[in-house]
DNA sequence: TTGTAGGCGTTATCAT
DNA sequence: ATGATAACGCCTACAA
């Protein structure tokens, strides 16, 4: 037995295994696993030996040889875009929560939204046999939701549905949550509203959109196209685009926007152009990022439970691996924060 | 051969191997392995065959097999206090691109900064048999650096340094870096500059503070130890701890905040207080955050290259994998950005 | 209570 | 060019 560098001992290059116990211990491998598994089968004292020497020796179980057995990694990936986004952190976060709680490692691996990144992420998580999947990715790609699909592992996407059989989400009710904030500005007096969307296809985008309209139309007051704009969820996007919306000839007295981000550009054209917010433009946002409550003025917005959005995607995927049957789609609910981004629209 | 209910082909519940292959082709394993390996050994229109019948039969090898006998998972486990933190997740972005681009898995843990916790993941981390092992969590506790040194698996840590041999870090020159930021505030003309730091023990900490004082006693200036303050790098203390400050009966003019965490906390102080930033008190942070162009006003701050400290860190534990020796330290340069929350101190 | 033997899905070393 | 065969480290019947 040689001693490696940090002090491990070890036999080789390679760390100690159960026969090298089994050697140490004058029993055999099998009773070696058994005790390590707390077995009644086998014997205290031996038991004892045993565990004594596992320790000494640093001996730690190959959890690689161990799946192969038993055909189970208790290890579950996870898909984001970027794990450098705010939004995300916080999901994932929630995710690796319990999963860590439940005995489960979590791979992590970034898109960046790019279809063969996806993919051959994708594929690396069905070699390395994952459990299962988490999709935080916003975006479904058209071929790379059937290619999950196709890989017989259990699949939860958050924050996007996958059309089709046997697909888990976990959701927020963008619908009536926009539709909320869109009231709000409502109550407030406001007529002239604008959205400021995300052109990147998402299914969110489409929601948000629908819950601003629904709000206009259940008011009685016209949907005005020249007010609903694309951005791309991103705040440079989302000031150049609250620019064009404040240089038209009657501009909006508030804007509704996908998130904050976008929203954070919003802030920012009306402060360049010199208007007071929420005086001359009420400000909505969506997903109550962590620096939000931080901005002049702190933005009303739309909570989305990212933590919780996480965690109860990975709660779903436990109950599909225990072989329970758990709901396809969990529904959470945002929460209107009113902070001071908003108020009546000032008289002129 | 049946038919799972996604239609991935397979027998009973395992997914198909080599064996498997083996048999459809009629020939040896061995063979089958070969010509997945594009082996010249191997006949032309026998790997055509075979390799028709593995993408068919929708065949993805195993990595976990792989692994038992390469003695090499290509994975690397990240360890962080918490993944959402806008500071770490840029990190890890870096990090997780380029082990991607070189074929690694990432096994991403948080340990919330608790010990027990983090002797779970590093232990769970040492059983799957990582490659290697990249710590971004700010503080190693006395007994879990030395824990993680005796697993035998390179270790490189980010912004903290492990004394001890063959420990590898990507450092920030905080000294330097911190000088500069508080020669800026001097060169506004400021002298009652006060430094709000972090509580938690971090080398990062000691090393801002150092340069705080260097800068001060380069220009003469005398320490006032009332000026130096403990917060916990969150923007609640920040404020608290501001707030304290502000309420001294000769306050500063200036403060140097820890990171832009404490910063912003600084910042919010000084408005709920009524004052002008900067014109009554100049603020500057460090880390520069994204959101941190994003403030009112816009803060001055340090610039790390979070991003790019996450992939040299992983570029230097790839060195150590394929066996050359990296320098042990590389240390990356801070960059002051002024931007609006720093002026000269306004006349009283 | 313990040991023997076989297999998990690969790769690698021999033969042939 | 291909096939046996033996690992890798663990788990688990089946025997003893």
């Amino acid at each position: 037995m040689g001693v490696l560098p940090y002090g491990v001992p070890s036999f080789g290059n390679r760390s100690i295994s159960i026969k090298d116990i089994a050697r140490l211990a004058e029993v055999s491998h099998s009773t070696v696993s058994r005790a390590l598994h707390n077995s009644p089968l086998v014997n205290a004292e031996t038991t004892e030996k045993i565990r004594k020497i596992a320790v000494e020796s640093g001996y730690m179980a190959s959890a690689v040889a161990r799946s192969l057995v038993n055909r189970s990694t208790k290890t579950v990936g996870v898909v984001v875009t970027t794990i450098a986004d705010p939004f995300i952190g916080e999901v994932v976060s929630g995710i690796e929560k319990v999963a860590n709680d439940r005995g489960y490692s979590v791979l992590l691996a970034n898109s960046d939204a790019d279809p063969e990144r996806e993919k051959r992420t994708v594929r690396s998580f069905g070699e390395r046999r994952v459990d299962g999947i988490l999709v935080t990715a916003s975006r479904v790609g058209s071929s790379y939701g059937p290619m999950l699909h196709n890989m017989n592992v259990p699949l939860i996407f958050i924050n996007n549905q996958y059309p089709g059989p046997s697909s888990y989400s976990v959701l927020i009710d963008n619908v009536p949550a926009s539709h909320a904030a869109v009231d709000h500005l409502i109550q407030l007096g406001h007529r002239r509203i604008a959205y400021i969307g995300d052109a990147s296809g998402y299914q969110s985008d489409t929601e948000r959109h629908e819950g601003y309209e629904l709000a206009l139309k259940g008011a009685g007051i016209r949907i005005v196209p020249e007010l609903v704009c694309l951005g791309d969820g991103k705040p440079e996007l989302g000031e150049k685009t609250m620019e064009q919306l404040l240089a038209l000839r009657e501009p909006p007295t508030a804007v509704f926007c996908y998130n904050d981000m976008t929203a954070l550009g919003a802030l920012r054209a009306a402060r360049s152009r010199g208007l007071q917010v929420p005086g001359d433009l009420s400000v909505v946002g969506f997903d109550d990022l962590f620096l939000s409550s931080y901005t002049t003025p702190a933005l009303t917005t739309v909570r989305q439970p990212k933590q919780a959005m996480g965690t109860k995607a990975m709660e779903i995927l436990l109950e599909l691996l225990e072989g329970s049957t758990p709901e396809s789609q969990f529904i959470v609910k945002g929460e209107l924060i009113i902070r001071d981004s908003t108020s009546s629209p000032r008289l002129r």
